[in-house]
DNA sequence: CGGTTGACTTTCG
DNA sequence: GCGAAAGCCAACC
């Protein structure tokens, strides 16, 4: 373990950390970048977990975070918004008015 | 080492 | 319900 001076996870964890809880998050459901920020310990850092999607390795399911108003965090017209909210809707995720109900896919949520 | 940047969130008008 | 502004924090240059 690293020494406790240092911060929690140390910096080489984080995006470990985010990129885990990426992966763990099941097909058909969304979560948010404020979400995964809170599991990994760092409410306030979501930002970074936006950042970390950025360079997000491949092969993981980026397309199921979005931010905290159920909208894709991504200029509308780009590719990548297209491509998101293209795989979210095969995996079963409703758009309603562009924006994904949270209380009904959001994760973690009830089974 | 310090200012800028950004796939965020929350608050206010 | 929406747009603007402020707050936050690590990566980047």
């Amino acid at each position: 373990m690293p020494h406790s001076h240092d911060r929690q996870a140390g910096a080489d964890n984080t995006y470990a950390a985010v990129f885990d809880a990426v992966r763990r998050i099941p097909a058909g459901r969304v979560t948010t970048y404020g979400r995964i920020a809170r599991l990994i310990g760092r409410p306030r850092a979501a930002r970074q977990v936006g950042y970390a999607m950025h360079r997000c390795p491949s092969g993981l399911p980026w397309h199921r975070v979005i931010n905290a108003q159920g909208r894709i965090s991504l200029p509308a017209a780009s590719t990548a918004a297209l491509a998101q909210r293209r795989r979210l809707e095969e995996e079963g995720v409703v758009f309603i008015g562009g924006k994904v109900d949270l209380d009904r896919f959001g994760w973690p949520d009830r089974d």
